[in-house]
DNA sequence: CTGTTAGCGCCTTCAT
DNA sequence: ATGAAGGCGCTAACAG
């Protein structure tokens, strides 16, 4: 249209410093007139490289989850890169799956809350050295980067807020023991017992809960004892919010009977009514510092752990 | 390396039937053993079909459309779509980059929440007969497909709720009247309560709250006041959280000072211990809905509404 | 049934 | 300062 070659026209676009800027200036107007846009396909099929990431969370229903895409997908933009989302529901085969298709739209590099019932797919991730970054959980057996709060501390500190009120009969309604956020906070819970000598009572011990659903029928049982708990601590806010179902089910009241504490600070959990306790984790910032890494291979191996700290 | 050219490979491995089983077999061996996977930007360079669509939101962290936006995921998934995701924060300058982002990653159509303060893009989309489908947000002047909940009627049951329980100081915190929820729901509160013979008091119509903490400070109005509201409606589940919050501030309770009615059903909303009436909206259905739309073109212009049901 | 050719839009290299 | 050629991986059209 302007009379010049393709690759004049490109290179104007391109803002390249060897075109004239009288042509630079006639080819740009008459791409803005025409709406011309840039083919990232083409540019990512020539480039081999997409400014594409692919997040695979297990949940974005969880309000945790949609928090950190959130994080993510602001923090991607400020530097130029598109998300694709995948959501595993917490099932492996769909993990794979999703990585697979993911692979396939050549994305730059992945960012994984990894369902961890397997762990083959990650594996193989890591040992073809694709980028990626695990988020929330990690492998304490595979050396890949990963970004994840402290939950040791977390799972202390929950605890001990409830052992400094004097609550002795404590139960903890956990995640699923392969997931690693779950095995930390549970070790944390129980190292926050010992401190304060109180001993661990397994028939308070329930594990598996990643929905509200799931605790909420997961913490039943607690119910149908002579002596019920005087607290709870619980996976997550989202976990919370299904034990307090049972709570109020039982005829009990939130914090006259059983204190209870949650996790994950999901914005929503300050506006209860009942004081729900929760650790706060810093969501946002775990994604935009997750984005930086499938640029640098700086960060692959290392582990950036958000303090999180106790508030009522 | 099974000695066939590139050809008879893609197409052994595109499952074309001219290629014979024998070979097919071989070659599909190989590519599995060689880890082969298909380049989908080549392929979409090529078909000019990328099987990817875009998703815009105003706000992922909003548990009503992280819900939606699973919906969207789970649908497309099973179609074999991939979804980008953005997240515009209300702000009429990142919808309007997000869709040129989009269009340049050669996304197939276009799942949009409209900001709505200014409708220009959205026009221009239509204008270039662009695949789209509006999210839960519509514009009365312009002629695209949509999927949105049926809020007049939400509004007016949400209400009429209300009023059936004797209120007459019945407030109600909105969102922007320029998104067409907003508008639609006020029109159903207020003509509720015109049928129940209540006058509307203006100084009991708060605008322009999307969020806990604009939620929060709107309501604030309400309890300066020598008689508060005895029931308050709020545009959302999300708003309504915040209001509470005044409420509890305020010194009352719910709902034997205040009765509160939200909406969207988000999921936590059923967790409160407080009884927030909402009005359900079928998020995940009208996520799937709209996943059927940039594919077939009989459904623009088209207007699908869940019919949302009252429940306590 | 299999191979060849051409081209999607972009960028890099080399030649003017 | 600009143009021409080649190729990223894929598919459709045509040829054998």
């Amino acid at each position: 249209m302007t009379g010049f070659s393709i690759n004049t026209v490109l290179r104007a676009l391109n803002n390249k410093p060897e075109v004239r800027t009288e042509t630079k200036e006639k080819i740009l107007e008459t791409a803005t007139r025409l709406g011309y846009r840039p083919n990232r396909l083409a540019k990512g099929l020539r480039l081999n490289k997409t400014a594409t990431i692919g997040v695979i969370v297990t949940d974005v229903a969880n309000p945790f989850f949609s928090a950190l895409v959130k994080g993510v997908v602001k923090g991607a933009r400020d530097l130029g890169y598109s998300i694709i989302l995948q959501d595993t529901d917490e099932a492996y085969a769909d993990e794979e799956e999703a990585i697979q298709v993911m692979l396939s739209e050549q994305v730059d590099g992945l960012l994984i809350t990894p369902v961890q019932s397997r762990k083959e797919t990650i594996e193989k991730l890591a040992a073809v050295r694709f980028p990626f970054v695990l988020l929330a959980r990690y492998f304490d057996d595979l050396e890949t980067a990963y970004v994840v709060p402290n939950d040791y501390q977390g799972g202390f500190l929950a605890t001990e807020h409830l052992l400094e009120q004097g609550h002795t009969r404590i139960a903890i309604v956990n995640g699923p023991l392969h997931i690693s956020s779950a095995r930390e906070r549970f070790q944390g819970f129980k190292d926050a017992l010992n401190r304060y000598g109180v001993p661990l009572d397994k028939s308070l011990v329930k594990t598996g809960a990643l929905t509200i659903d799931a605790g909420r029928s997961l913490a039943r049982s607690f119910f149908k004892r002579e002596s019920p708990p005087t607290a709870i601590v619980s996976y997550s806010d989202f976990v919370a919010f299904g034990v307090m179902q049972t709570i109020h089910e039982a005829g009990f009241s939130i914090p006259d009977n059983v204190a209870i504490v949650g996790y994950d600070d999901v914005q929503l959990a300050s506006c209860l009514k009942v004081p729900l306790t929760t650790i706060r984790s810093p969501k946002e910032k775990m994604g935009r510092q997750s984005d930086a890494s499938p640029r640098s291979e700086v960060t692959r191996r290392s582990r950036w752990t958000g303090t999180p700290t106790a508030e009522a």
